[in-house]
DNA sequence: ACCTGAACACCGTTCAAGT
DNA sequence: ACCTGAACACCGTTCAAGT
């Protein structure tokens, strides 16, 4: 047994944190991993599915609820829970480089039988819950653009405006839509 | 003159709507205008700054606001006016193939300076504005996945299933969820 | 101004063959 | 079971040169 599909899984993290989304390739991960890239097809059917198993792995310590649906969280209501979730979501995607991509692309493809919407229609509803999944990922994916860019405007362009307006408080937008959200959810 | 860049950008969108954007590649663009690849880098830097033009493209038929800005739709509540400028955004994106995908990364690259953020944060203020936009977009391309998913299932399974719940109601998911962002918008 | 021709440095995936 | 070696059919982009 020289690697399994946990290896492959891991060396594709490690290269999607050193290079990007962008630069990671089948090949690069190969090359991670000291192997051919034609070696990694008989760990995995192509591509896709490898970044599938890496968004599983980002968003792998989110709590969905300890023990069986909907009881561990009984001490709090349904939109507090559910906040909860979203911004654990949010702090597991922004955690790793493009991770927001990553998550969000793979989800896009099971929407509908996610874990997490699963669990978060039950404390809000189905509809609450796609509306709280997509505007998540939106929100994550545009913060880690904005901050590429502001990494990538910072090399060239000194520091000359620094901010326009200050308005870059990408952590305060967040809340600041979910709280937009939770409340319409209440109306509802 | 032999082609210009409207040329390039309409060809683009032509194999964007017959082969989808994962086989738009520039060789094709150019293949589509029977000239060398190489030369369509005499009308745009890249690849990326051709994809926004044609994002451009795609939403360009979309009213933001007919005179001046909040002057034309006096008649109409914000609320009221927001929900229509994101209707029109989503159908405006669904119309061309792989659409939702296209405008979505382009205005990514944009939020926070955008012509439709712009007019919606006038109805909704600026929270509001980046809520209902990157719901829309989010929504927008879950709903082209989800029929792409369909169309090929549909290819290879027959439709034994047909819809496990019938639950695949798009636009009544999108037109819901909207409903939920625009009365928490009153609350707030 | 607009384009060709040729090249550079890559991709994902397949497949026979090895151990 | 896991991997190599070689190939196939592609990519985006650059650049000297043509008209």
């Amino acid at each position: 047994m020289r690697n399994s599909l946990a290896d492959v899984v891991a060396a594709a993290l490690r290269v999607l944190g050193a290079q990007g989304l962008e630069n990671c390739s089948m090949r690069r991960v190969a090359a991670e991993l000291g192997v051919q890239p034609s070696a990694l097809y008989h760990h995995v059917p192509d591509k896709q599915t490898l970044l599938a198993l890496m968004a599983d792995e980002i968003v792998a310590g989110v709590n969905l609820g300890a023990v069986s649906a909907g009881q561990a969280e009984s001490r709090m209501d349904g939109p507090a829970a559910a906040r909860r979730v979203c911004a654990e979501l949010r702090a597991a995607m922004l955690a790793v480089r493009d991770g927001a991509d990553v998550v969000s692309t793979a989800s896009a493809f099971r929407l509908g039988s996610s874990l997490a919407e699963d669990y978060l229609a039950e404390l809000v509803g189905r509809d609450g819950a796609r509306t709280l999944l997509l505007y998540t990922f939106g929100h994550a994916q545009a913060t880690q653009m904005h901050r590429h860019a502001a990494a990538f405007g910072a090399l060239i362009g000194g520091d000359q405006v620094s901010e326009t307006s200050g308005a870059d408080d990408l952590d305060g937008s967040y809340v600041r839509g979910l709280d937009i959200i939770i409340a319409g959810l209440a109306v509802a």
